[in-house]
DNA sequence: TAATTGACCGATC
DNA sequence: AGATCGGCCAATT
């Protein structure tokens, strides 16, 4: 059985990017209430199980670069549905300004706390 | 229980 | 602009 509240919230965060836009591992832990927690999202989304069809393949680190190792099966398959949701991945990175999704216009929509 | 690792980040070279 | 170093937090061995 699975879960903490901490990582049932980074699920929730994830779940809330819109597509054709990515986000950084500490903006998420940001949201989810984890100041410096990033290590945690990607351990949750490690625990994530596919059912739940978490965009997971939204979520990259820091400066647009790929988290999984080039090459790994991951790395693949996140490239590859970043593609087909219209983001370009040239050598591993994406494009940041391009893509990068900030809350800020949800918030509004949704209603800040 | 302590030590090591891991889907990381920010600053620096 | 890209790569490297040290630091943070939790889970696993």
């Amino acid at each position: 059985m699975e879960g903490s509240a901490v990582v049932e919230s980074i699920w929730r965060v994830v779940a809330t990017i819109p597509p054709g836009r990515v986000c950084t591992y500490g903006e998420i832990a940001r949201l989810a209430g984890l100041p410096r927690g990033a290590r945690q999202v990607g351990r949750a989304l490690g625990k994530a199980p596919a059912s739940l069809g978490l965009p997971w393949h939204r979520v990259i680190a820091a400066g647009g670069r790929i988290a999984l190792p080039k090459g790994s099966a991951g790395y693949r398959t996140q490239v590859g549905k970043l593609r087909k949701e219209g983001i370009a991945v040239t050598n591993g990175r994406v494009r940041l300004p391009e893509c990068q999704w900030t809350p800020d216009l949800d918030e509004l929509i949704w209603g800040p706390p």
